[in-house]
DNA sequence: GCGACAG
DNA sequence: ATCTTGTCGC
């Protein structure tokens, strides 16, 4: 079960972890933020990522983009990234605004190596990055009841990201330090996407459209030359 | 060694 | 991720 690609990409998580910043740019205070998510067809190795771009203060569409792709590398926990991230840099490509910070679906530092889907993506394209997963990689402690309340991710010692509630009595989201942010003003960040649900807007504006571009109710316009 | 394991 | 019926609540 010796799988080369696989041991090449465990390879590159191992030397590209220490690119991560932890630390938010001076005056750091996003007006855009730009939700990433990839909906699957089926019947076939189809894919379409989305990115839809989201006014912080308003919390309201201001742009977003699609790209099709085919699925090329399979699943399997902890190289996630290497599944979506050739479908979703295409996507952020063709937006024609740029986004100040990216909340990805899945982990950033909450990860096996330190290097998930979000540190991958930020690293890459040198943006503040999130993650905000649905479900942890590993055991936690279940933060208080109330929206707000939270307990750190745990990791050998270290703090690698947050159980975050984000709605009363409702499952938390699991958010980790993509790249050039902090833990705080990611949760933070979070908590002002999601006023009413338990993901944050942008997220479930990515989602929808992923699945309305696969289901060929919207356009997958292709810009090339 | 065995099980668990983002989407 | 994706497939599904009904059910509960605003």
């Amino acid at each position: 079960m010796n799988d080369p690609a696989v041991e090449q990409a465990v390879r590159l998580q191992l030397g590209m972890a220490h690119l991560v910043e932890q630390t938010a740019p001076a005056g750091f205070a996003p007006k855009v933020a730009v939700g990433l998510d990839v909906a699957y067809a089926q019947d076939s190795d189809r894919l379409i990522a989305a990115a839809v771009c989201v006014d912080m203060t308003t919390l309201t569409i201001v742009d977003s983009a699609v790209h099709e792709a085919v699925a090329d590398f399979p699943y399997v926990p902890g190289l996630f990234a290497f599944r979506e991230l050739p479908a979703l840099l295409p996507a952020l490509a063709k937006l024609t605004t740029s986004p100040d910070v990216l909340v990805c679906d899945g982990q950033g530092l909450a990860h096996p190596r330190g290097f998930g889907l979000a540190c991958h993506i930020g690293v890459e394209t040198g943006l503040p990055s999130i993650g905000v997963g649905k479900q942890a990689l590993g055991q936690f402690e279940a933060p208080g009841p109330t929206r707000g309340d939270w307990k750190p991710l745990v990791d050998n010692g270290e703090t690698v990201g947050r159980a975050l509630r984000t709605q009363d009595d409702v499952k938390p989201v699991f958010v980790s330090v993509g790249h050039r942010i902090d833990l705080d003003t990611a949760c933070d960040l979070v908590l002002k996407l999601s006023p009413r649900y338990r993901l944050p807007e942008t997220t479930r504006a990515a989602d929808h459209l992923g699945r309305e571009a696969l289901a060929g109710r919207v356009g997958v316009q292709d810009v090339r030359d």
